[in-house]
DNA sequence: TCAAAAGTGTTGACTTTACACCCATGA
DNA sequence: TCATGGGTGTAAAGTCAACACTTTTGA
């Protein structure tokens, strides 16, 4: 390369200059807290504050900060929001029509985790967002009902291919209460039999030789997902395929 | 709500003054342009003009304007540098470490595109963009190589899900071009007679009755994507599987 | 003793894989 | 006539779906 096209190239400082202009679109995470109760996938919403949305619910999230990765930045949402930081987070996709917010043009990259509701840590009165089923929300603000959509239909793709559902359970938890959260996320019912032999197959299981206590039936054996399951966002693993 | 709750309320006027400390992140978008060409899979990429990255090759990319949906961004950088306009664009993922611009806060979102390369209104000589088979590509600029992987991840799960790989074929292709072509995506080899099994439960092709020409051996059967099938994005659709 | 859920196998239907021969064409 | 790929079916293995009865516990 001559010395004058060494001189022709951009460097980082010239460029910084050329595209100020650029650097005038808001960036945001939003997050889908997602936990599972009373057999209902929940969200946690938080009323909207801003004026043109009174009355409705939104996502949290909150602006990137410049010096903080997009997962740091919804982690720190996650952490501010309930108390909790070691939870699955995963990205799903970047929203970023014009008019998305009456605020200007702002971005947001979408996040979901998965909480396991019950944790004793978990502290949701920290702020104004409480726990609301799915299955119930009909609208939010700015285009977050489209972010929601978009998170389960994500969260049903990965239950079926990696152990993540895990993340919503208790530590320690029996088949049915497994069977009815895949039922409650896939939105189908399960055979018992043929759920169980899937799930055994699977070999995630570790039976811990503990029973449940103070059901009003026959008590069900405990289990725990074995340890090298337990990821915190998807790598790689095998299909799961129900009826 | 009382009339004082509502003043405390935020408005988009107000929002838009407190946060415009953080309007001051870069957002691009880098597309991975993908053609087929002599049995193999292939990507756009260009020379780095950037001096920290002199020698490399790098993904096309813009940044995105204010007044600009994502999309519109993608495609406007697909036009520039391809010529053609309709072509298969699919988002993947947004990628923003701290440091992965050396000009500054740059978060960039992923798309991939799938280009017949025998379109003759395809132009690459308008800019520098060449075509690289993706195999052979070790290093890439910024974090380019691990977009470029990221995308092939993604495109291997649509190409097993979706009838998205004939938008990488001229529209009348034969069977053994399908083939090749899902053997070079998939890196594996397909039994043919399974494969034609398969690809005919799928009822996605239109036997046009016409044959190849110029080929050193027996023509095959020429068919064409059924035009039901023709998306320019990814919906929804039943799951193909191989051996 | 009743209600509720736990736990457990088999069969038939379907899907997937492995595999080989003759045919049509161009060189 | 040779080389190359086109075109086609079957059988065995594996997976999936449907289905019922006995057991254990708490109330």
């Amino acid at each position: 390369m001559t010395e004058k096209a060494l001189q022709q190239l951009k460097t980082a400082e010239t460029e910084k200059i050329s595209h100020l202009d650029y650097f005038n679109i808001g960036i945001t995470v939003d997050c889908v807290i997602l936990g599972y109760e009373e057999k209902e996938l929940k969200v946690q919403l938080i009323k909207s504050d801003m004026q043109e949305y009174s009355g409705l619910y939104s996502l949290p999230g909150d602006f990137i900060r410049p010096d903080e990765d997009l997962e740091a930045a919804s982690y720190r949402v996650l952490k501010e929001k309930t108390g909790l930081d070691d939870v699955y987070l995963e990205q799903v996709r970047t929203f970023g029509n014009i008019f998305r917010h009456p605020s200007g043009r702002v971005i947001t990259v979408a996040y979901y985790s998965l909480i396991d509701i019950k944790n004793h840590k978990l502290q949701t009165d920290l702020n104004e967002l409480h726990w609301h089923p799915v299955n119930e929300i009909k609208k939010l603000a700015f285009d977050h009902k489209l972010i929601l959509d978009t998170c389960l239909h994500r969260l049903r793709q990965q239950v079926m291919e990696h152990p993540v559902i895990f993340n919503l359970l208790p530590e320690k938890f029996s088949l049915r209460e497994l069977q009815e959260l895949y039922e409650a996320i896939l939105g189908v019912e399960l055979d018992r039999r043929n759920f169980r032999k899937k799930i055994s197959i699977k070999d995630w299981l570790l039976d811990i030789d503990e029973m449940e206590h103070n059901v009003p039936h026959r008590p069900g054996k405990l289990y725990m997902l074995k340890k090298q399951f337990r990821n915190k966002s998807v790598k790689t693993g095998a299909v799961l395929q129900f009826a």
